[in-house]
DNA sequence: ATATATTAAGACATAAGACTCTTTAATATG
DNA sequence: CATATTAAAGAGTCTTATGTCTTAATATAT
């Protein structure tokens, strides 16, 4: 596993937050239901996200979280940061210590090169085009209405 | 961590089997001295590599375990699927099920390019390649003798 | 003020992964 | 045969990740 959980749980909840970009706060039970992730659980996932100014919360009636930053501003590596860490970017594919600053292990080349990509990627996707992304794919096929679609993506485990 | 701790323990300890294939087999205790890994979980790995005929062990005095095929036969993803499983390669990255076959998720695409280029890699890349690459590294360092330079590439944690 | 809605914080529970030890089975050697 | 050496198997422990619940803090509305 690449990610841990709570990083994909952090991840799907911020598209589907960056998808209602207009929306005001949105509450953490609503994106639990709509994910079927354990409220508790998502609850503090995304206090990370806050903690990490990611995210903005309020507190009471109509409360609730929403992105601190337009969802184009906000990188998928943001949030990996936000939740595993930065170490989890930059680790030796055997485990060893001080990938890229020690000795190399016999992978690294060839791993060094992937994890090279993968940044890449995970600095340049926004939250705003896995939102769009989103969007098409619901474009696409009209038999199924926009929250319907929201659940087919996200399905239980 | 895209490999569990096991699998990378694993891929240690073939790697260094195959730096001596000419040798017969190789005691565990052996092994996890010179690669600081656990004797007790270290042995539990290699089982599983054993199972599932990567390698020969043998029991008793002169005994212990050596690769079952030429480490040009073996390849990386061959001891990733024997240790982490064969699922453990086609994960969603968001985690959700059914990667590649059900509705893909925002990620999909450019994930599973990644995953490609990761699969090309385990699957060219063979233990003798990553043995050659050890050697390659020792001949460029003469000041170090070859049991040390083991040592400095498999340092503890 | 009081009641209600909501996140934050912290304590607790369960499950999975990592690690340890003990016993058993196989083999070799004297 | 007796003893030593080694991996296999199984049970147990420790740690980390995941998941749940309770209480506190903060905000709104009446
Ligand atoms: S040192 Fe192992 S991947 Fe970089
Ligand atoms: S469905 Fe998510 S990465 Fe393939």
């Amino acid at each position: 596993m690449l990610l841990s959980k709570s990083c994909m749980y952090g991840l799907r909840a911020s598209v589907l937050l960056a998808s209602r970009e207009n929306a005001e706060f949105v509450t953490i039970r609503e994106l639990s239901d709509e994910l079927n992730i354990s409220f508790y659980f998502l609850t503090k996932v995304l206090q990370q996200m806050t903690k990490a100014n990611l995210l903005e919360s309020y507190k009471g009636p109509n409360g609730g979280v929403k992105l601190a930053k337009p969802a184009g501003e906000i990188r998928f590596m943001d949030v990996v940061i936000a939740i595993d860490g930065l170490k989890s970017l930059n680790e030796c594919a055997l485990g060893l210590p001080g990938c890229g600053v020690m000795k190399p292990c016999p992978l690294h080349e060839q791993w060094s090169a992937l994890k090279t990509d993968m940044l890449n990627m995970m600095e340049s996707i926004t939250l705003k085009q896995l939102s769009i992304h989103e969007r098409t794919a619901k474009a696409s096929d009209q038999t199924i209405d926009i929250k319907n679609r929201i659940n087919t993506f996200f399905e239980p485990n």
